[in-house]
DNA sequence: GGAGTAAGTTACGTGCGAGTAAGTTACGGT
DNA sequence: ACCGTAACTTACTCGCACGTAACTTACTCC
């Protein structure tokens, strides 16, 4: 069977195939302005295939979000799992970013409001607690004030996540030198601003 | 003329309680699942009479939007009109905080996303740019990156924004210490906290 | 009190997009 | 070669929500 002669693929293919267009499309229009129809018809198949495959549009979505979240948790597990705090919330910022860079298109959908509220509002409250946990116990050796720990924890996230969206549209820096400048604004505070921070490593263990 | 007995509304009244009405709506369901249908029902009248005032949907939409931003925005121009660079940023937090405190529902919509990519998006990308610029001339006397103004605008914005968003989901605090706490951040970063941070003075010059 | 206008209603047209039923074509095993 | 199944298509139904045309009711000012 030669490769330019087929026109049917199996199921896992065409699933594959769907999620990946599905992904770009979401990230480009949104839940709401994207149609099943047009994603039907890049994909350069009908209608009720979606339906066979996914149940439909809501299915579609929701396979798409469940995978970028699975992708983005198990990066950034797999950053935090030890080390120094220091080195764990390099490795989380760091792994963060490289997601954003890897997976443009999933980065966005995340970002976008969807139907049942799944998305990135979940995914960074979700690591907003985990932060938090670790901050209040921090705090509370410290002592400073924990109530104050969820604060700071949606203060880093939101840094984050915008500095990652706005990298994302002037893409003119590489990963580690963002991620250096952010990690210099988490933990040096801006008056003493290095003038050139320190790079940290690109963690090797990831595709 | 009884106020009780009083159903018709004169133009300027209903096209103010349409604005109000829209605005709550469109904060908690979003663009797309809001009906004019439905916003007609809210306020005890039929479809037509909203688009005899706005136009259609987008033409109330964009109304509400202008108003909020324009809100925002001069009581942000307000507060950074004069002082030093620290009491123009302090008095920029604090004054983008209460506009949240005051007006949580305007808030809601101009962070959703919009049909025409007006709202929160082109707010916070032209604040982005007047900070963007502040911090590219200090950069530059200081010896430091310029091409790293644009992040470090995006990163604080992102801070303030995004606690915002998880204050008023958890409104325990009081304005003062937010805004403090942020402060705080910012000018001294994460290793430097103090126990309890200064608490900046609230404007007294707004309503 | 009645004409004129502003405010508001009922009842529709229209289009688009989600979802489906029934039929058709390629492919793979025997 | 041919049968069965999995992949795919055509051709619909249905409902919702934007927008509009034509009509009716309340208020105001002489």
């Amino acid at each position: 069977m030669s490769e330019s002669t087929r026109t049917r693929l199996s199921a896992g293919e065409r699933r594959n195939q769907l999620v990946e267009i599905g992904r770009k499309t979401f990230a480009e229009k949104g839940y709401d302005a994207t149609s099943v129809e047009e994603i039907a018809e890049r994909a350069k198949i009908s209608k009720p295939v979606i339906y066979e495959h996914f149940g439909g549009k809501e299915g579609l979505y929701a396979v798409i979000v469940d995978r970028e979240m699975e992708y983005v948790i198990s990066r950034i597990s797999a950053a935090i799992s030890e080390g120094t705090p220091r080195e764990r919330l390099e490795g989380a910022v760091m792994a963060f970013l490289l997601c954003v860079q890897d997976r443009p298109d999933g980065f966005a959908v995340l970002q976008r409001d969807s139907p049942t509220n799944t998305g990135m509002a979940n995914l960074l409250a979700d690591v907003g607690d985990q932060v938090s946990n670790v901050f209040a116990s921090e705090f509370k050796k410290a002592g400073y004030d924990r109530r104050a720990a969820p604060l700071y924890a949606q203060a880093i996230i939101g840094m984050v996540a915008f500095v990652a969206q706005w990298w994302q549209e002037n893409p003119k820096m590489a990963v580690e030198e963002v991620g250096a400048h952010v990690l210099a604004m988490i933990w040096l505070g801006l008056r003493d601003l290095p003038k050139e921070p320190d790079q940290p490593a690109r963690p090797a263990d990831y595709p």
